[in-house]
DNA sequence: AGCCTTTCGCTACGGGTCGTAGCGTAAGGG
DNA sequence: CCCTTACGCTACGACCCGTAGCGAAAGGCT
């Protein structure tokens, strides 16, 4: 999974893209992210640090946000979900993983903002969902069939009531996760983990009831 | 609940600033945040705007972020939790209160920015957590002592874990909203909202079983 | 009333960032 | 070898920031 900049019509001929570029580029922005923050990130910095010239970026981004998106969209690569026996202990690894990559500075710095932008800007939300929220929406899908295939949740009845269930407790991790983490600024360590799993898998009885 | 800007070490001599100032660049500062969004607001049109030079804002406010946070929190004073008898009901009248207040353009846009910044700002952490975020997880603490009332939550034991699950429920209510209505951009409806509690208070024993 | 202190509106300013234009050059593809 | 595009570089106007300095206004205090 390589973040592609700017979609372009795929020229046939001339000159081709650096992609040592790019990945400079990108790398300059994470450690822009890191040092700086999101807000004091400029464009002139990034490319000074890629070893680029200005210019070469709004070849490739129309804007920072853009950039950042890109950026940050790598790190969710290494997100994963090991088959570890059972739901419960599945939810709390990959709730673990998410919060730590919400500690690192760059992401932490960087999702809320983009994800601001987003509310005023289309292009730059289905970007975020393409390459980082359809990411992690998989790992819900993933840990729902295999909680299934162990019996430990019914089989599909109503597929739109599994739909529905499934946006539901993506949003629920995901969101908990994240205001934890940078509203409530306090650590996702394994004992609110181990409640936030416990809720979970208790409730996950009464939804499924709900047909 | 009338926000306050910067604290200043009340003088009790000279010319008093003017209450009617305030209001209006809070009001201007709304404004502008509904047709700009947060990332094109600047100080000068929040200035002309609320008819009153850009020295008067700079005076009340160190910058954009404190600015827009006093504006905002205001909203936040209309969130209620009214008894409508069962714990889920209380729920599902808050969520779709809080849903309300975040599908409003001036608070979707300024939100998550402020969050965002507050991530390498700690006096703007704490003015977001003293005027937003507390006001809100006071509604959790009613709504678990009005359902230990009527008898629904066992009664207090551990008060060490009442408040860790006091601060899961809080971070997992307003962490799923948010994410529901900002990230995956989908609405926050009366199905949605039937889902989520059912999944809160069918979850709700299974962490009280945890001690 | 009269003084004192602080705020107010106004103007101006240096510093910084944005995003773009224009140029000559470099690097592949047919 | 030529054609097309990317690249680095410089320069630019536009905008916003945050502050300084000024004279005027508005209350408190005696």
């Amino acid at each position: 999974m390589c973040s592609r900049p700017t979609p372009r019509p795929a020229p046939r001929t001339g000159r081709p893209r650096s992609a040592e570029a790019d990945e400079a580029i990108l790398e300059a922005t994470r450690e822009v992210l890191v040092e700086l923050g999101w807000s004091k990130l400029t464009m002139g910095d990034v490319a000074g640090r890629a070893g680029v010239a200005k210019t070469t970026l709004y070849r490739r981004w129309a804007n920072k946000n853009e950039l950042v998106v890109d950026a940050v969209a790598v790190l969710f690569d290494e997100l994963e979900l090991p088959d570890l026996g059972s739901l419960q202990a599945d939810i709390e690894h990959v709730v673990l993983q998410f919060a730590a990559l919400l500690e690192r500075p760059e992401t932490k710095t960087a999702l809320m903002a983009v994800v601001a932008e987003s509310t005023r800007d289309v292009p730059l939300r289905e970007r975020i969902r393409a390459s980082i929220v359809e990411r992690q929406k998989r790992l819900v899908l993933d840990g729902r069939r295999r909680a299934q295939e162990r019996g430990e949740l019914p089989a599909d009845r109503d597929p739109v009531s599994v739909d529905a269930t499934d946006d539901l407790i993506f949003d629920v991790v995901a969101g908990a996760v994240v205001h934890r983490a940078l509203v409530s600024a306090e650590p996702v360590d394994t004992a609110w983990v181990n409640r936030l799993s416990a809720l979970l898998v208790g409730g996950l009885g009464a939804v499924a009831a709900l047909g």
